[in-house]
DNA sequence: CACATGTGCGACAGTATGTAGTAGATAGAT
DNA sequence: ATCTATCTACTACATACTGTCGCACATGTG
């Protein structure tokens, strides 16, 4: 019979639309449903059913907060995108080191090489700043 | 109606049971499946039909040779281990660079500072040398 | 030829994501 | 008070990928 399934390591912490909508909701601070819902579709057709299950599920992940306003949810991003961003490419670095050493080690250090040193110092700062 | 869905970008490239199979390959150079199956049965309960299943989807998807003798394939690696791992970290890391940007940069560097100078040093000749 | 073993093919579970319809609740307008 | 627009909840399906097998069929070997 079928065994329990572990699931697979992502590289990318959320799908396109998740996406989406976290940045349209992280740039508004917070927003209803139907507040993304029109952003969106400013740039592509889709339902408004669809946007709220997503929003639903960001809200299940704990991605996102709401709170009631008599009928309507107001959402809003749980953490800032910088923090965010900083967690999801740490976790991501981790289990590359985790899976490939010091062959990622090595990429990690070509990568910065098209850095400058200055650049990267900054970086460095801005990046622990809100750590 | 449902619409296609963009499959997403998997940090792992290989699933566990994949890697395994993999590293298997690689160690003994070329197997049937029969071999493979025994080495893995050595540490956990799984169907011959299973090891079959995923060797045929890894060829499937380029990632081992097969050749037939009388009614056997024998497998292969397609690419050393060293060059698939280059390969794949090497994939992980522009994406992350394209999803996280300097974030990512700034991150690299902190985990590269865990690393010796001298040590590094010889990572990136080695991991250029195969290049 | 009988049989053991290998392969081919199909199937289903589980997880994640995208997509949407429908039913039911309700605030607000008239 | 009733109607209506709008929200949320629930359900459901498609697509992808991986793990897991069963079964039928082919075939080399003794």
């Amino acid at each position: 019979m079928p065994q329990k399934t572990k699931p697979i390591a992502r590289m990318k912490v959320l799908g396109e639309l998740e996406q989406d909508i976290m940045d349209i909701l992280w740039q508004l601070e917070s927003a209803t449903v139907r507040t993304v819902f029109e952003r969106i579709r400013r740039k592509r057709r889709i339902a408004y059913t669809t946007v709220m299950t997503i929003m639903d599920r960001l809200y299940s992940k704990r991605m996102l907060n709401r709170t009631k306003h008599s009928r309507t949810y107001t959402y809003s991003p749980r953490i800032p995108k910088a923090d965010f961003m900083r967690r999801a490419s740490a976790r991501i670095i981790d289990s590359l080191v985790k899976d490939f050493g010091d062959v990622a080690i090595a990429q990690f250090a070509d990568a910065i090489d098209q850095v400058t040193p200055e650049k990267l110092e900054a970086l460095r700062k801005k990046v622990r700043r809100t750590s």
